[in-house]
DNA sequence: ATATTTTTGTGCATATTATAACATATTTAT
DNA sequence: ATAAATATGTTATAATATGCACAAAAATAT
């Protein structure tokens, strides 16, 4: 049975890895699968795949395994895969619109509804046919379009900012590729896509065999 | 003194977020930090920070706290940015464009020296003064030019083809933005940035409270 | 000069996370 | 039908990671 505690931020970011390959077994026409078996794949134990799956449910079934089709299912329920989301991207550059040309994007339920720009040389482009919009204008379109998602690509120094746009007028989920720490209230959810973090690991990754041996 | 045992990821991770902090402390002309402080600023507990640095070594000093230049260009060494990577980008779409054009790239050492595309609407363009080339001369490019990094920026069916041939010429390091899992040897350090996880885990998380209570 | 305060580095306790072990249920083979 | 094999859910154990507490050192105040 499912349990009722908090669920840890490493099993929930071992989702989305279940998911993927869940997805990929499909299209192998694969059916079903036993905790071992996908541990091979993906490289964890089969201890803490079992583990991570009971804590949402009992989707396997003893000498069977899993159902394919039914637990990768299960799992996009669980990760909200089913919900919609109205989402904005505040910065249209390079990040901003690599991201809204993201094309997994609109299938994981997220639907780009607005993008803005303080740049006068972008503003006005049109983006997957979303025409960019002038950040002047952010306040008064999110006053009259409801939104849940917001998505920032400015430059850090404006992030915040933008930011306390988005919690006033009621968005609960931020995705933040500015390379800076926003802070927000509590029943806000920032996600931060922090790039040049992930550089500066594969960076230490790279010397440190040869950190301390020489 | 240092510790010569084996860093954990997690304390790996968080390095580049005193990397930054330090940095915003340094343009503030703030020249002294006691972990108590950086820890209300950083979010982090100060015996964590104090943990974390000593690692590495003994940065601090009792009744004082730590240098902030010092400590900034200990962990600038520590992950290896006084170093200069010669860098590929294979995938010339929106992310590779995006990651080409990112500035910050550079600064951390990493010098974009080649941009791979297959498609023939893309091979030709320019993309900060780098001529995108077809990536049918990938291999031949890498046969002539060492290289120490590869970013993969292609559609997930390709990834694996595109790594083993940046393997096979001695690429040590890769950054891989497709959104899937490629095989290496154990001497490849391959660093991901899956956007559909992230994605996915905010996607949970807004979710996350209604899930049992309803 | 001395006392007080600050603050580190580190040992120890606690909490969290991952793995191993196993009883139980189901499937497959004979 | 019965036995053997498979594979779950769960409990027990091990491994990691975090946080607390304090002696020792340096800075600051008196």
């Amino acid at each position: 049975m499912a349990k009722e505690t908090k669920i840890s931020m490493a099993v929930i970011r071992r989702l989305p890895k279940y998911h993927r390959y869940l997805a990929e077994l499909l299209t192998n026409d694969i059916d079903r699968i036993s905790s071992k078996e996908l541990s091979e794949r993906i490289g964890f134990t089969a201890s803490q795949i079992r583990q991570d799956l009971n804590c949402f449910g009992d989707f396997g079934q003893q000498g069977y395994g899993y159902n394919v089709r039914d637990l990768y299912n299960e799992i996009g329920k669980i990760l909200g895969l089913d919900k919609n989301y109205k989402t904005i991207i505040v910065g249209a550059g390079n990040i901003g619109q690599a991201v809204a040309n993201y094309s997994k994007f609109e299938k994981l339920g997220f639907h780009l509804q607005a993008i803005f720009d303080k740049n006068p040389k972008l503003v006005g482009i049109r983006i997957r046919d979303i025409e960019v919009k002038d950040v002047d204008c952010l306040n008064s379109y999110l006053a009259q379009n409801p939104t849940d998602i917001g998505i920032i690509c400015v430059p850090k120094e404006h992030a915040q900012m933008v930011a306390d746009i988005m919690v006033k007028h009621g968005i609960k989920g931020i995705w933040n590729f500015a390379p800076t720490d926003i802070k927000v209230p509590d029943d806000v959810i920032v996600e931060n896509v922090h790039l040049s973090e992930s550089l500066m690991t594969l960076s230490y990754r790279l010397n440190e065999s040869n950190l301390f041996n020489e």
